[in-house]
RNA sequence: CGCGGAGUGGAGCAGCUUGGUAGCUCGUCGGGCUCAUAACCCGAAGGUCGCUGGUUCAAAUCCAGCCUCCGCAA
């Protein structure tokens, strides 16, 4: 079957590599242009992009897929299929309608939960038990299309985004080629979507901001959900700390939320019980243990 | 030339503005106290102050260049 890859991130790559892996034809791969990053601001190729020119292959680069030239690119390889994981773009109705077996999505939650963005970081916000990868065949809502097939996996209390991420991307893959291999034998399922849905939006900094008021299942959870990058950050005065790892602490405590309750320990209130922060990072600074932070910052309260 | 922070015993920091004795918390080692301890007390070891050059009687500190690490923003 000739198919045709578009995504963009290390998750997509995880994909990209498991369809290689399959006899099928990947005809090209499509992914977002150079981005200027990083310090100095240079021009950086995608995941999907670096990966794909490490084996040679055909890599496009379209700035917008509604003008022409995407289209005819589209045409002149004519792929049966498009595969879309992490591509970071919404695919207009003039290409949804291109590929004759559709297009099929691989998305990094158990749908109709957490459609949008970043599934992955909301599923560790609110604190989920479980959550998983769906495929589905794309239409032009926003991860609504009918589901292929799913595969759970359990989060456990020592999972952050880092290792969730990669899990799901690995399972993401291998759920792709199941995906594709039943489409291509004609029997994939299609399964509408049911049931409480949810959206989970982009990340931005408000979200990554802890607040000590709030529980400390809310905080391990906000902590979690961005470690090891970017980072759940808290305020040491006007010196923003990021908090890259925490533990709950058993007990009662009093406090105001905030306080540095060990000074030698970084063990915080919260508005309902203590964490210990285990791995810290002050701005400008490279990680270290909550140990070595009260060694030399002496803090007392947190922000 | 996007903006900014930092390099000081094993760890984390202060000292630098206003050059002149290497400081703090922790760790390590030894001793003591204690039924006991991750607690407490006493003592000790351990540092070419990122590199190179300059200024100076004298540089961690001032000047120039370089290396390395990191945060923001995108």
């Amino acid at each position: 079957m000739k198919i045709l890859f578009m995504g963009t991130s290390e998750f997509a790559v995880a994909s990209l590599k498991a369809l290689l892996e399959t006899g099928h034809e990947l005809c090209g791969v499509v992914t977002q242009p150079d981005q200027p990053k990083g310090r100095g601001y240079v021009m950086t190729p995608t995941p999907v992009k670096a990966f794909a020119q490490s084996l040679s292959l055909p890599v496009f680069t379209p700035a917008s897929l509604r003008d022409g030239s995407f289209l005819s690119v589209l045409e002149r390889f004519a792929p049966e299929l498009v595969v879309v994981v992490a591509y970071g773009k919404i695919l207009p109705a003039s290409v949804l309608s291109v590929p004759p077996l559709g297009c099929v999505n691989v998305h990094g939650s158990l749908l109709p939960k957490y459609r949008g963005a970043a599934p992955i970081h909301h599923a560790l916000l609110a604190g989920e038990e479980k959550t998983g990868v769906t495929t589905m065949y794309m239409d032009e809502g926003l991860d609504t299309g009918d589901m292929i097939f799913q595969a759970e996996t359990v989060i456990a209390l020592d999972d952050n985004f880092g290792t969730l991420h990669d899990r799901l991307a690995q399972l993401g893959g291998e759920l792709l080629v199941k995906t594709v291999d039943c489409i291509a034998a004609k029997n994939a399922p299609r399964i509408p979507q049911t049931g409480p849905s949810c959206y989970a939006g982009m990340v931005d900094r408000q979200l990554r901001r802890i607040h000590f008021s709030e529980t400390t299942g809310q905080t391990f959870g906000r902590i979690r959900a961005f470690s090891p990058a970017p980072g759940a950050y808290c305020l040491l005065g006007d010196k923003m700390i990021k908090v890259l790892a925490s533990r709950p602490e058993e007990g009662s405590f009093t406090g105001e939320p905030g306080t540095v309750l060990d000074e030698k320990h970084l063990i915080v209130r919260t508005g309902d019980g203590a964490l210990r922060l285990t791995m810290v990072q002050p701005e400008g600074k490279k990680p270290m243990s909550g140990e070595s932070f009260c060694a030399g910052y002496r803090p007392k309260r947190l922000v």
